[in-house]
DNA sequence: GCCAACGTTGGC
DNA sequence: GCCAACGTTGGC
């Protein structure tokens, strides 16, 4: 089993409305990045935990925890004109584009805060506190995990 | 809203 | 295949 970071802008999708969707699960939409959607097509899979990330908000930092319940299959809304993430080049015969399942599993007290993550010494591989923190979909290893993990309850 | 850092695009 | 221009992300 493998760890994740996932990120979402609370405005757009929260912890919360994971939680509140049927079944409290969700699929993870709207990835246009390839090293992301590769992580997610080829890497991500059942069973794997991922911390659900807030960003560009009032509260950034680890919202809460969820599981992959369905591994990678087509991105339906880059099939959809109507959609911001319509993608004109891809084709359900051939599709570019992901996402997964998720379904919720707990909200965290408090957010764990980015300026606390970036105090923790156990924490200087993840790529948030690393250059290049604009990946949305991003590995966590198992040291790293249990220390996020332990500092969020 | 600013701006640095990064990804993508497209002309050559 | 290089690289400048442009667009996007995301913390502050």
């Amino acid at each position: 089993m493998q760890y994740w970071l996932f990120k979402t802008e609370p405005d757009a999708f929260s912890i919360d409305d994971l939680a509140a969707r049927p079944n409290q699960t969700e699929h993870w939409d709207g990835i246009r990045n390839y090293q992301a959607r590769n992580f997610l097509r080829d890497e991500v899979k059942q069973g794997d935990k991922v911390f659900i990330y807030h960003s560009s908000c009032k509260e950034v930092g680890i919202a809460g925890l969820a599981e992959v319940v369905k591994e990678a299959y087509p991105d339906h809304t880059q099939f959809d004109p109507e959609s911001h993430y319509y993608d004109p080049k891809s084709s359900p015969e051939n599709p570019r584009w992901v996402m997964v399942d998720v379904t919720f599993i707990e909200k965290f007290p408090d957010v764990l805060a980015l300026k606390k993550i970036k105090t923790m010494p156990e924490i200087s591989e993840v790529g948030l506190v690393k250059k290049g923190h604009r990946l949305s979909i991003m590995p966590v290893n198992e040291q790293e995990f249990s220390a996020l993990l332990a500092a969020s309850r």
